[in-house]
RNA sequence: GGAGAGUUGGCUGAGUGGUCGAAAGCGCCUCCCUGCUAAGGAGGUAACUGGGUAACUGGUUCGAGGGUUCGAAUCCCUCACUCUCCGCCA
């Protein structure tokens, strides 16, 4: 959510800078709706502030046994009155919030320009790509059965089987570690979230198609991002406490509404994966370079697994909807002969905030924090970028030193 | 699933129709005292929001939403959540 009084001082200035995103800014319903409110506004609350003292008036002649009628008649009028003012009113305000909530965040000044991801900006490359290998993960083994989740499920989800499921669980462990190392502490968390915390990340209203709701009207999480930025929903957080550095692993549930046909083998897309998220609350005037530790922190997960990547700055049009900086962390994967999304790390200024109602406490009073976060990684890509770039070309996968305390052994057979 | 209790400021917690945005304590801020620290003393301290250049001034908020009433933290109804006991259960 953005500051509705900013977008009344700025609208212009907003307005410019919403487009840089694509999101074309109806200036004049803001305007319209904001002035329509302005007036009534007023109007209501001189009612209100009448009829306080006129009661306050009722109260003493009634104690003094005094006739009450006349006063009676004028408090009645006002009332029948402030009924009709407060409903225009309120179904204003309701307009207005629709109207806020529909808006996505600003981006960060430091975002470049840009209209879709052709645009954004490759900041790094990190790692040589050594991997011959042009055969798809699926093809690889048999210990990915994607036949057996459909007949368990349906389409969009995988069995894994054997080492390769011991594989997934040494990941986590792996990135789990790592992020405790660099000072996340680790929560287990629900799996699945109310409507306001869901709200507050800014998933609901606008993207209920994208998310699995239950019958009990509980969404499954479509990232830990949810759960962990929920968690401080409503609190007020000493200064002192700053930075606030959390992390989790949960699976991760999405519809994947409107990418029929998109990656429909293999690992790369499914209604549910693992992921390890960093999150992290900050001060405002810190939170860019909060962001930039973070992206190092998820960057130095690859670089221990040995995996080829890239670093790609979004560019201002291809930006989630709560985001205002972003930068795609994305692995070499062979077979597609192209580098894919594992991880994307972005801030979120106050835009969560706001809508969560997490706010700082500091000497110089109270404002709202920013919340910052990434995936440190998702698991099911990294393990097929591991499959894929350490294939040996026989039976084995060569995995890279770190995992031999988590897996036990560095061949693993497929 | 059954029975009961509860939800009030940053926190704990009093408050059964107007004098309550709300006692008290904790915390926090300012000042005093003490060579430093600890302790002590005095005062201040809810949030959100409107109007106004400002001084200032209005409104809303006691879990949420309705209702009763001239007037609701307080009475009534519905809902959500939390806790306790019983049952069932990993």
């Amino acid at each position: 959510m953005i500051d509705i009084k900013n977008l009344r001082d700025n609208i212009d200035a907003t307005s410019v800078a919403l487009l840089r995103r694509g999101y074309k800014l109806d200036s004049e319903k803001f305007k319209s709706l904001d002035s329509k409110r302005k007036a009534l506004q007023v109007n209501v609350e001189t009612l209100q502030s009448t009829r306080k003292k006129l009661s306050e008036e009722f109260g003493k002649l009634k104690a003094s046994g005094s006739d009450t009628t006349s006063l009676k008649e004028k408090i009645d009028t006002i009332n029948s009155d402030l009924k009709k003012e407060n409903e225009l009113l309120n179904s204003l305000l309701e307009s207005i919030n629709e109207y806020l909530l529909d808006i996505p965040n600003i981006p960060d000044q430091s975002t470049p320009d840009g209209s879709n991801e052709n645009d954004n900006v490759l900041i790094r490359k990190v790692g040589e790509i050594l991997s011959t290998n042009t055969v798809d993960h699926t093809d690889l083994t048999k210990k990915i059965d994607t036949d057996l989740a459909s007949k368990l499920a349906g389409s969009r989800f995988a069995v894994l089987k054997g080492s390769l499921a011991k594989l997934q669980r040494a990941l986590i462990s792996f990135m789990l570690d790592i992020a405790h190392k660099n000072g996340y502490e680790e929560y287990y968390l629900p799996y699945m979230a109310n409507k306001d915390s869901l709200i507050g990340t800014g998933n609901l209203p606008k993207f209920e198609e994208d998310l699995f709701k239950t019958s009990e009207n509980l969404y499954l999480i479509p990232t830990a991002e949810v759960p962990l930025t929920n968690i401080y929903r409503d609190i007020l957080i000493n200064e002192d406490e700053l930075p606030i550095k959390l992390t989790s692993h949960t699976p991760c549930f999405r519809s994947e509404a409107g990418s029929y046909g998109r990656d429909t083998k293999g690992l790369i897309r499914q209604h549910q994966f693992e992921k390890i998220e960093l999150f992290k609350i900050s001060n405002p005037s810190s939170s860019m370079t909060e962001l930039d530790g973070l992206l190092e922190n998820a960057e130095e997960i690859l670089k221990s697994l040995e995996l080829p990547y890239q670093v790609v700055q979004l560019c201002a049009g291809d930006i989630g909807f709560s985001s205002c900086k972003t930068f795609d962390i994305e692995v070499w994967m062979p077979s597609q002969n192209k580098y894919r999304e594992i991880s994307s790390c972005s801030n979120f200024s106050d835009f969560q905030a706001r809508r969560s109602n997490i706010k700082i406490k500091s000497k110089d009073g109270k404002q709202f924090a920013h919340t910052i976060n990434g995936s440190g990684l998702a698991v099911g890509r990294t393990l097929i970028a591991l499959l894929e770039n350490r294939y040996d070309g026989t039976n084995l996968i060569k995995l890279p030193k770190v995992l031999e305390p988590y897996f036990g052994s560095l061949d693993l057979e497929i």
